[in-house]
DNA sequence: GGGTTTCTGTACCGACCGGTTAGGATCGTG
DNA sequence: CACGATCCTAACCGGTCGGTACAGAAACCC
């Protein structure tokens, strides 16, 4: 929206967008939903409660916003794992990408689809829900590149992908929990590596 | 305390400090230390604020409590695990037990020590510090118990007992995320037997 | 029953929560 | 330059947060 409009009428506001959602998801994902203030938000962005609004709706819809931000960043290794060549190399890129994101040198430990909200009160229950969502929808891509890769022969014909994808997702979903508590990327990569090790008999 | 006293002066306390503990544990356990709030405790635990102060002193240790009643009932079986007699016993006992306990019929689904406070804001923090020693601490107890399974020559010689527990705690915390994330328990138990079937080459 | 001790309920505290409103200041356009 | 749209600052909203002060009720000892 508004992308195309050529010529912008009234003040054009003085921050950059992209800057501040960035700013914002790193909030959230050190701090989860509920634990992220308005005012350890905004500070972060480096504007007011007031542009927040303007800009983005309310803390909710920020957080979505922040999260599609995620995935398409930090998170995008899980888009590009899906387009190597067999199931196997997906499942390495996949644990490898995962490890990598958690343990990002400049960034919080852990994930954000994961630590965001894995339990909240009640004001919290929206972003609870977006990101069950989050993490079953990523499971199911997986579990449909697997489908793929048994009907292209990549799999044996008797294999499971939802049993594969959950248990790689699993996997996954226990190295942010590690990478939170403070474990190193060899560590976890190592882990990752012992996981892979007996994939398929 | 208070146990050598045989004969108590003033008034009794009219409500079971244990069960009162339960039902904290249940709320902290679902919602998560900062999304508990005190209002959401004391209704659960039938007392009022003043009564909970008295008893438990503040949140904080309220929670502590909460953790270690935990950690003695539904996360009884990882102490328990390591009585097994030979370490692949132990894993799977750890892994079997962790799954029963994520999806336990009458509680909330998944780990307090995962989901009690994974990511936090300032207030918080001592919450989020105990759960990742309380973490740690189980997997360092896992490591332990490995070396004594390399002691007795149960695994071999050149097994590296760090590296073990952490792929175990590794899976048993993916598993934690995945019964919150609403998966049944055969599913998961599905994905334990998987992560222990490359036990050891 | 008097005295002491401790519990319990109510009412309250300041701080902060997410969210809103009002009023200028500031920009692009005509 | 005036207009219209959007910005930013700042004060403010009701509600809730964790935590207390106080007074009365209830149980024990003597």
């Amino acid at each position: 929206m508004g992308v195309s409009r050529s010529t912008v009428i009234g003040r054009p506001r003085e921050f950059d967008v992209d800057e501040a959602l960035e700013c914002a998801m790193r909030v959230f994902w050190e701090r989860g939903y509920e634990g992220a203030s308005l005012a350890d938000l905004t500070g972060a962005m480096g504007i007011t409660k007031t542009s927040m609004y303007a800009a983005f709706g309310n803390k909710e819809q920020l957080f979505r916003k922040a999260l599609e931000r995620y995935t398409e960043g930090p998170a995008s290794y899980a888009a590009r794992a899906m387009e190597e060549p067999t199931a196997r190399q997906v499942a390495e890129a996949l644990l490898r990408g995962s490890v990598r994101t958690t343990t990002l040198p400049g960034g919080p430990p852990g994930c954000l689809g994961v630590q965001g909200a894995l339990a909240s009160g009640e004001g919290g229950r929206p972003a609870h829900d977006m990101l069950v969502a989050w993490r079953n929808d990523a499971t199911l891509r997986v579990e449909e590149r697997f489908r793929r890769a048994v009907d292209e022969g990549d799999l044996p014909e008797d294999a499971d992908p939802r049993r594969l994808a959950r248990y790689i997702m699993t996997v996954a979903f226990g190295i942010a929990v590690q990478a939170a508590n403070g474990l190193g990327r060899d560590e976890l990569q190592d882990s990752a590596d012992m996981a892979l090790r007996n994939w398929l008999p």
